[in-house]
RNA sequence: UGGGGUGUAGCCAAGUGGUAAGGCAACGGCCUUUGGAGCCGUCAUUCCCAGGUUCGAAUCCUGGCACCCCAGCCA
C-alpha cells in the first residue's frame, strides 16, 4: 500500500539524508497492557509498523508494563493478537519494559552517583505542595541534598522492601523552578508492594513512565520514538535522562491522537462501558476497540486504508466516522460475496406459479469480480420479501412494490401485486398476493422488459432462519465528552432481529466470514453463530439513496 | 497569569515565496436486474484576524485572537 507522506516521514527522510542514525530506521509500538487496543492504537500501529516496513527498518512490540496495579496478562495476549490481526509482525522483537528493570535500576544508581537523583521522603501530598503551580515555581524538597552515600543506601533499601508503599521515592534532581512541570524533580521510582504480571514479587519499587520509556528506547536502539501529543512536554525530560546517562539517544516525535465522532476513545471510558454493562465486553461490535471492530466485520485492510486516509499530523482532529465506514465499504465491495437475505420478512404468494415447482436460478456472486463465479438459488410459489419493499400507499419516487405495481425480483421474474392480506384486528399486512410474468425470467430472451425497481427475496421453503444484529452508533452525540458522557449513550445502539430469512448457501458460513446482503449492507458471521442457529452482525449499511430521498421529501 | 502545541472547506489533509492536491460528506447528472458499485461534474478568489516585507505571501516579519495539553508516586 502506498503510504502517504507526512511530517514524520519528512523527518526520517532528512535523518536518512544526513545519516543521523547511519541509515537505520527503527520504531516501536509501546502499549501498556491495561486494556484492549482501540482504533486510535491502530493508527499508531499502522504508523510505526508501516514506517518500518516502508523504510526496510524494524518495529518492536514493547509492553510498557511499569504499573503492576493496572496491568494484566489477558491484555498482553489480546494486544499481540490484535497487532498480528492488523497485519503486522515483530518477529523476535517482543520486549517488555519489565525486561529492563535491573538495567534501569543500575542506570538510577548511576544518576545518584552523579548527584543527579535523590531519595525523597515527602508524601505524595507534600510532593504536590512542593511542586508549585502553573505560574509559581516549586520549592526544593528538604531531602534534595542528601549525600550520595545516603541516597545509595536508601535506594538499595527501597528495593529490599524496607519501606511501605508511598514512603519514599527516587527523584531526578533537575529544577524545581522550571516552567515545565515535568522538570520539577520528577519521580523515577515509587515503592509499590504489588505483584507484577511478569516479574511477580521480585520488585517492590517500580519505575515511572518517564524513567522507563526513554531508556527502553535507548536500549533497543530505537531511532524514532513516535508518541502522542500529550507527551511533547515530556520530551525535555526524555532528553535530559539520556543526556545525563550519556547513552544512545533516540528522537521523540509527537503526533495527534485519533478522535472519532460518536464514540469515546479513552481507555478509562472504554473500561467503564465494559464494567458498567453498557456493552457486552471489550469486543462488543459497538466498541471502537480493534477486537470489537473485528467482530463487527471490519477487515485489517479496511483499517489500514483508514489509517492511510486520515493521515498523520500535529493538529487535534476528530474524524467523521463516515470516513471509517466508507473504508469498510471500499474494501468489502470488491471482495464480499453477495447473497440474498430478508431481515423483516413478509410473505408473497405468486398465484399463477405452479405449486410444486422449484426453479434453480443463477445468481452472480460478485458483480465486481467475475472470478467469484455464480450460484443457483431456488425460486418457488411462496417467497419472502422485505417489509420495507412494500407500501400500500407508496410515496412519490417509490420504485418498489405496491398494489397494482410491478417490480423485478432480483435474478428472477417481474411480479405484480394483485392483493393485500391483512390481519383483521391490527390492520397489519400479513401477506401479498402477486402474479408473475413468465416471459421475464432473468437471462431469458424476453427478460429485457424494464421496471423501475428490483428487490431481493428468498424462497420460503428453502430459506434458513437467522438472527441478525443491527448496530447503530454507540452515542447520540458527535462528541460525547465531559463527565456526563454516559448521558449520550444511544439506548438503541443494538437491535436484534430473530426472524430473518437467509438463502441456503449461507448454511456453512463460519464466524468472521463476510457477506453483502444485497441492497442492505455488509454482514459478518458473529462468533455466537452455531450450526442451525446462524447469527450475523451488520457491519455497515450500503449507501441508501432512497433513505435520503424519503428523508428530505424530495 | 508560566510552559508546550495547533489554527487551510461541514470533517480529515497536502502545501515549505510563483498564484489553494486528494479523500470523506454534500449536491447535480450518466449508467444500472443491488435506489449498491462505477463514471462525470459542482463544492476555499482564499488559508484564524490585523498590519508589514515582496513584482508576487497560506508560506517570511510584527502584533493580536481562538482552541488543546501540563500542577499522578498513571501512561
Amino acid at each position: 500500500m502506498p503510504e502517504r507522506k507526512n511530517f514524520i516521514r519528512d523527518i526520517i527522510d532528512e535523518d536518512l539524508k544526513t545519516n543521523k542514525y547511519s541509515g537505520r530506521v527503527h520504531t516501536r509500538f509501546p502499549p501498556e497492557p491495561n486494556g484492549y487496543l482501540h482504533i486510535g492504537h491502530a493508527k499508531s500501529i499502522c504508523l510505526n509498523f508501516g514506517i518500518a516496513r516502508n523504510y526496510k527498518g524494524f518495529c518492536n512490540l514493547r509492553f510498557d508494563d511499569t504499573n503492576p496495579i493496572k496491568e494484566e496478562q489477558e491484555y498482553v495476549e489480546s494486544i499481540q493478537k490484535d497487532v498480528r490481526w492488523l497485519g503486522f509482525d515483530w518477529d523476535d522483537r517482543l520486549f517488555y519494559a519489565s525486561d529492563y528493570f535491573e538495567q534501569l535500576y543500575e542506570f538510577a544508581v548511576r544518576l545518584i552517583k552523579k548527584g543527579k537523583a535523590y531519595v525523597c521522603d515527602l508524601t505524595a501530598d507534600e510532593v504536590r505542595e512542593h511542586r508549585g503551580t502553573l505560574t509559581e515555581p516549586g520549592r526544593d524538597s528538604q531531602y534534595r541534598n542528601r549525600s550520595i552515600e545516603e541516597n545509595l543506601d536508601l535506594f538499595e533499601r527501597m528495593r529490599k522492601g524496607e519501606f511501605p508503599n508511598g514512603a519514599r521515592t527516587l527523584r531526578a534532581k533537575i529544577d524545581m523552578a522550571s516552567p515545565n512541570l515535568n522538570m520539577r524533580d520528577p519521580v523515577m521510582y515509587r515503592v509499590l508492594h504489588a505483584s507484577h504480571h511478569r516479574t511477580g514479587d521480585k520488585w517492590c519499587i517500580y519505575p515511572t513512565y518517564d524513567w522507563a520509556h526513554g531508556q527502553s528506547d535507548s536500549l533497543e536502539k530505537i531511532t524514532h520514538s513516535i508518541c502522542t501529543l500529550e507527551f511533547a512536554d515530556h520530551r525535555p525530560l526524555y532528553d535530559w535522562f539520556l543526556d545525563e546517562l550519556e547513552i544512545y539517544h533516540p528522537q521523540q516525535i509527537e503526533f495527534a491522537r485519533l478522535n472519532l465522532t460518536y464514540t469515546v476513545m479513552s481507555k478509562r471510558k472504554l473500561l467503564q462501558l465494559v464494567e458498567e454493562g453498557y456493552v457486552g465486553g471489550w469486543n462488543d461490535p459497538r466498541m471502537p476497540t480493534i477486537s470489537g471492530l473485528r467482530r463487527r466485520g471490519y477487515t485489517p485492510e479496511s483499517l489500514r486504508l483508514f489509517a492511510d486516509r486520515i493521515g498523520v499530523a500535529r493538529s487535534e482532529s476528530t474524524v467523521d466516522v463516515a470516513m471509517l465506514e466508507d473504508c469498510l465499504r471500499d474494501d468489502l465491495n470488491k471482495r464480499a460475496r453477495r447473497v440474498m437475505a430478508v431481515l423483516r420478512p413478509i410473505k408473497v404468494v405468486i398465484e399463477n406459479y405452479p405449486e410444486q415447482v422449484v426453479e434453480d436460478l443463477e445468481a452472480v456472486n460478485n458483480p465486481e469480480d467475475a472470478s467469484m463465479g455464480v450460484r443457483k438459488i431456488p425460486f418457488s410459489r411462496t417467497l419472502y420479501i422485505e417489509k420495507d419493499d412494500f407500501r400500500e400507499d407508496p410515496p412519490k419516487k417509490y420504485f418498489r412494490l405496491s398494489p397494482g405495481a410491478e417490480v423485478r425480483l432480483r435474478y428472477a421474474y417481474i411480479i405484480k401485486c394483485t392483493d393485500v392480506m391483512k390481519d383483521e384486528k391490527t390492520g397489519e399486512v400479513t401477506e401479498l398476493r402477486c402474479t408473475y410474468d413468465p416471459e421475464t425470467r432473468s437471462g431469458s430472451p424476453q427478460s429485457s422488459r424494464k421496471v423501475k425497481g428490483t428487490i431481493h427475496w428468498v424462497s420460503a421453503q428453502q430459506a434458513i432462519k437467522a438472527e441478525v444484529r443491527l448496530y447503530d452508533r454507540l452515542f447520540n452525540m458527535e462528541n460525547p465528552g465531559g463527565d456526563n458522557w454516559r448521558d449520550f449513550i444511544n439506548p438503541k445502539s443494538l437491535e436484534v432481529l430473530n426472524e430473518c430469512k437467509i438463502e441456503g448457501s449461507l448454511e456453512k458460513a463460519r464466524p468472521e466470514e463476510l457477506f453483502q446482503f444485497e441492497r442492505l449492507g455488509y454482514f459478518s458471521v458473529d462468533t455466537d453463530s452455531r450450526p442451525g442457529n446462524p447469527v450475523f452482525n451488520r457491519s455497515v449499511t450500503l449507501r441508501d439513496t432512497w433513505a435520503k430521498i424519503e428523508k428530505t421529501g424530495t
